[in-house]
RNA sequence: GGGCCCGUAGCUCAGCGGUAGAGCAGUGGACUUUUAAUCCAUCGGUCGGAGGUUCGAUCCCUCCCGGGCCUACCA
């Protein structure tokens, strides 16, 4: 019999015993504190010298530590708020102490007993009952080194929070981002909304998108890539200031930055424009770094940046003019770009258009520098379809993109609002789609119905949550901060 | 997609042509203030899968499956 089937019988025996005895799976518990409550108590009372210290409490939790003296034990206890040692004795429990024996790591149990500090000064439960809450039937992972294969600790999720203290950090900063992102629209005056998931046609932004099919309508149905056209029919409709936290899908490759389903906060709002924008990511990263760490400072690997210190403003031109030497009006056609490129060693398509050669180059070369906060402003129009182009010169669009640790954080327009030009950008858009370019954005007839309607100007923003949360936590690795990441079938 | 690396006990890892080891966990025993408890004994393996080379393969070769890092595209 395999070895790991043996611990599982083990364990149903004592299942088995544990239920010929009362209950292994009891509904209801008795807990009057948390673990982390019961110590903070014993700890106050103890310094007021009250000889009330010695209260009694009933604790819960999971069994990570059993240290067995014969006639005594330790058994230590984890819930949700930090930890307890348990002290068993033969001579206190009497017929209860023998439980210790079908007690496992990984179960669940109840004790209640007064508190006191042991001799070598930890806050202990002198325990005069006990019982078991729940029978685990598998191992937890090992003690010491923990749970350090990376597949078993994505794949199965639960064993990593278990055994990894610092994969609960990820995630209680994860919903902590969420959270503080969500106090700083209210704040502000946002309204939060949902839009749909399920579309027509996904658009908003250059992507693959998923599709699935719709039974009764018997209609395919593509997932959303973005949240922006929804958002902005909402700003049409009258609400000012609007943002959505959703879940967005895009079917293309995954990496250690790339998760097939990311989690998306755009944000709109009439009457701003894109300096407006900037100003405004550059508070909300520092309220949210503030309320989620204490301070604005980052360490990522060697790096440290301060988000406190003023953010770097240059333009697309003049960060690749910089980095490249490379001053793209010289440079008016494709062709030549992609020469440019492929001289400095970037792998360009052979067919890859003015503004996706640029972005190569600007990827490799401007992108890695960007270390500390930097906003890129004025994007050449081409890459910018939904965006406003510049009164001063129509070949930008008033667009930023920021950037920090040499990723990209943000991404905001002003929003271009007039249908007219929507609409033809949309048709270009189309028709390069049509001739085969995956990246072109679909043309959403509806959406530019809704904009002859009139859209006031307005400042939109985009900002991937994952990498927000990445940058709070300095991880490198999208999947550390993705509670359960995309992974291929498991199979070998 | 390209390059490099990895897959051995439930977990963490050694071994790298002669048929598999340690620690933790488990089991039995000693121990009533331990905390990686300690001490003694012991159970536990299709060495990711399939082929090939060889007298003999966990080890060398090929393919497949899964994973990681770097790189590319995106957010």
């Amino acid at each position: 019999m395999p070895s790991e089937q043996e611990l599982i019988e083990l364990r149903r025996q004592k299942r088995e015993q544990l239920l010929a005895l009362g209950d292994a799976y009891p509904a209801r518990t008795s807990r009057t504190h948390e673990a982390a409550k019961a110590v903070a108590l014993f700890e106050r009372t103890e310094r007021e010298g009250l000889e009330e210290s010695r209260r009694a409490v009933t604790v819960a939790g999971r069994v990570t530590a059993i240290r067995d003296m014969g006639r005594a034990a330790f058994v230590d206890l984890r819930d949700g708020s930090g930890g307890i040692q348990l002290h068993v004795r033969r001579n206190v429990l009497g017929d209860q102490f023998g439980l210790l024996a079908l007690v496992d790591l990984g179960d669940f149990v109840e004790a209640s007993g007064r508190l006191f500090r042991t001799r070598h000064g930890e806050v202990t439960v002198a325990v005069t009952r006990w019982r078991v809450l729940t029978k685990a039937l598998r191992p937890p992972p090992e003690k010491w080194a923990g749970l350090v294969d990376v597949e078993t600790r994505y794949r199965q999720r639960h064993l990593d929070l278990m055994a990894n203290e610092r994969s609960r950090e990820i995630a209680r900063a994860r919903s902590e981002v969420l959270a503080a992102v969500r106090r700083f629209f209210q704040r502000r005056g946002f309204m939060e909304v949902e839009t749909p998931v399920l579309q027509e046609e996904a658009g908003g932004a250059a992507a693959r998108p998923f599709y699935t099919h719709h039974g009764a309508l018997d209609r395919d149905l593509a997932l959303r890539i973005s949240l922006e056209l929804h958002l902005k029919r909402l700003v049409i409709g009258g609400f000012d200031k609007v943002f959505e936290i959703g879940r967005v899908f895009r079917n293309e490759g995954i990496s250690h930055r790339h998760n097939p389903e990311f989690t998306l906060l755009e944000s709109y709002e009439a009457y701003a424009d894109y300096e407006d924008v900037a100003n405004m990511v550059e508070a909300l990263f520092r309220s949210v770094l503030s309320e989620v760490t204490g301070g604005l400072e980052v360490r990522h690997g060697e790096e440290t940046i301060d988000l406190g210190e003023p953010w770097a403003r240059t333009t697309y031109r003049e960060a690749l003019l910089e980095h490249t030497g490379i001053d793209y009006r010289a440079h008016p056609e494709a062709a030549q770009v992609r020469t440019l490129a492929l001289d400095r060693g970037v792998e360009v398509d052979p067919d890859a258009s003015w503004g996706t050669a640029l972005d190569a180059l600007m990827a490799a070369f401007v992108e890695p520098h960007l270390v500390h906060p930097t906003f890129v402003f004025d994007y050449p129009a081409e890459l910018s379809p939904l965006a406003k182009r510049k009164r001063d010169d129509p070949t930008l669009a008033e667009r930023f993109e920021l950037f920090a640790l040499g990723i990209e954080r943000a991404n905001a327009y002003s929003e271009q609002n007039d249908p007219v030009e929507q609409r033809e950008l949309l048709r270009e858009q189309a028709r390069k789609a049509a001739g085969g370019d995956e990246e072109a954005e679909v043309a959403d007839e509806d959406f530019v119905r809704a904009l002859e309607q009139g859209m006031p100007p307005a400042g939109g923003l985009g900002v991937g949550i994952e990498r927000l949360v990445m940058l709070v936590t300095g991880e490198h690795s999208i999947r550390e901060v993705v509670l359960f990441p995309a992974m291929r079938e498991s199979g070998g």
